[in-house]
DNA sequence: CTGTTAGCGCTTTCAT
DNA sequence: ATGAAAGCGCTAACAG
């Protein structure tokens, strides 16, 4: 691997020359410039990203935290932020948090010792005084999907309570009144905050909230399944059953079809997120649209503004806001 | 930013002592070691991993290079790769190549620029010609996914082949006859060997391949929608459907529902890969395997072993073997 | 077991 | 417009 050095001395020039020609800020003859160019390319010099980013204190990297690296919505995350980061030459390096406090600090601290511009974090386990703190701390940080007292402009959070709401709002309309509900785990904000929407809902109409109704599941599929037939069982009069996302929405579609019910004649099913699969399922899934991508470009743009300082071609938003999507998984009440 | 330096001075020790404590290499007194650990507690000192990989000429951290960020197959490789390079204390930093020849050779010049210890990439645009120099390079290379001629050891690659084979085979050994493919983008090596496989099945068992029955996809949903659709109007005689991948299969599943079919009874479908979302589907998807997964970890096993020496549970594998995933969108033909 | 001393490859004042 | 020189924070011989 050439070095800096051989360059500058095959283009007979000093290395701050060199320097000054790869970074292109200074002034350089147009003359030396080739000198240096043809050094180079002759030499097949690549800079050394390492020593770059310790000298000027800049690595152009963005340290990005998700749960997991696969999944659906951790996906369309990774490659939002990749995309428009990208665009504007700069890099991302992505850690996984697996919902774990521990191993979320670490991937926190791995991302600041490789001395990041700024971190994007998805982090569910650590505590918000935490994030506070870093928030306050020198590296700059973009908070996804949580609301953390005190640092709102940091924060890129759709409003989960409204999209507990409209699901429930929705079935309500098609006339469902006996409506089972699959909860995300209750330690998490944004499953506390779907379920308060859906009670919210249920209240606002007349319909008394049933706590037995709620099966606390835990964002997979399994516990969709295991979900949808504690529910049947306990309460065999359910016409609708809303899933807090939609890998859970899937199996119970999976268990009740296995039950020997058709969707959405028996039982309709609303899920949560609007993950690319929810299209394919049969019958496709009515839900609602989580705008992670939406969150993931924001957050890139706020990073891009605040650390680099390059324009942004929208204003930046910090609330955003859950639709529902129309799809065939709810139908009309039979008993309405 | 505590530096090594403040450590040593609040320790009252020499730099290079703190250094050994912080690598555990050398010997330290037990009494020299607490001085320094309380000395870097109480700075709250955290090592640059910056300067360190520049000293040390390592970084610990391994680059990946997948096509996309998003997707269950590659959110499968990443998952793996990360989880058991993370068990050895590595890190990896991922990329996304897009299918493209400069991004992919930007990607890993970017990694390469990282100065990562080694190198996990799933090419599919540059040339043989690009990865036979870059493995014999100074950078240790594993290639997923594809055979390259001269650097087997560096390849972990599944028999595409023999996958394409399988497929057909049991196809034909439900009975059908008249089997149609939605193939791959032709430029694509495993969508070629894939459908080499089918039509090795088709004729060991005495059916004549009719290229008309092949529809070149591009392993996108939206892709196997349109093939089913094309493939069932040209051919109405079609019983069975093979797609070159698992989302194809998605994508004419729906096609093939909207056209008023059933599935497997009035057409049968199979796919490739099984994704974790294939046994979602309705009817399940009968798919075969294909184990990115376990090569992903074969070639994270390979560099720990390679680069950094470790102990190897099991012996390094560079072929893996396609299975059948029987399930229930493959049925007996029916005018068998 | 501990300290001294060169760098690692590059950026960045400060001169000229 | 160009060069000289001082680091960035850490590791790794080499001494002792």
């Amino acid at each position: 691997m050439a070095t800096i050095y051989e360059v500058s001395e095959v283009a007979g020039v000093s290395l701050a020359t060199v320097s000054r020609v790869m970074n292109g800020n200074a002034k350089v003859s147009d003359r030396t410039r080739r000198k240096v160019l043809d050094a180079m390319a002759s030499l097949g010099y690549k800079p050394n990203a390492i020593a770059q980013s310790l000298a000027s204190n800049r690595t152009n990297s963005i340290g990005l935290l998700v749960s997991e690296l696969h999944g659906s919505y951790f996906g369309d995350l990774m490659s939002t932020v990749e995309r428009v980061l990208k665009a504007n030459g700069k890099h991302v390096i992505i850690t996984a948090g697996h919902t774990d406090e521990n191993t979320e600090l670490e991937a926190i601290d791995f991302l600041k010792s490789r001395r990041c511009d700024a971190l994007i974090v998805h982090a569910e386990a650590v505590s918000d005084g935490y994030l506070q703190d870093l928030a306050q701390s020198d590296v700059p940080v973009a908070v996804i999907n949580r609301q953390v007292e005190g640092i709102p402009s940091h924060c890129f959070v759709v409003n989960n309570e409204q999209g507990g709401y409209i699901a429930a709002k929705a079935a309500i309309e098609q006339g469902h009144r006996h409506i089972g509900y699959v909860s995300g785990p209750m330690l998490k904000k944004d499953a506390q905050d779907r379920l308060a929407g859906h009670v919210r809902a249920l209240t606002e109409q007349g319909i008394s909230h049933d706590e037995s109704l709620v099966y606390e599941g835990d964002y997979h599929e399994s516990s969709g399944q295991a979900g949808c037939l504690a529910l049947l069982e306990q309460h065999p009069q359910i016409t609708a059953l809303i899933c807090a996302n939609d890998e859970m929405a899937f199996g119970a579609m999976t268990a009740a079809r296995e039950a020997g019910l058709c969707v959405p004649e028996d039982l309709s099913i609303v899920g949560f997120d609007n993950v690319l699969f929810s299209r394919y399922l049969f019958p496709k899934l009515t839900t609602v649209e989580n705008p992670i991508s939406a969150m993931g470009e924001m957050a890139a743009n706020w990073i891009l503004k605040e650390v680099y300082d390059l324009k942004c071609p929208h204003p930046i938003e910090h609330l955003f806001v859950p639709t529902l999507v129309e799809r065939a998984s709810l139908g009309r009440a039979q008993d309405a």
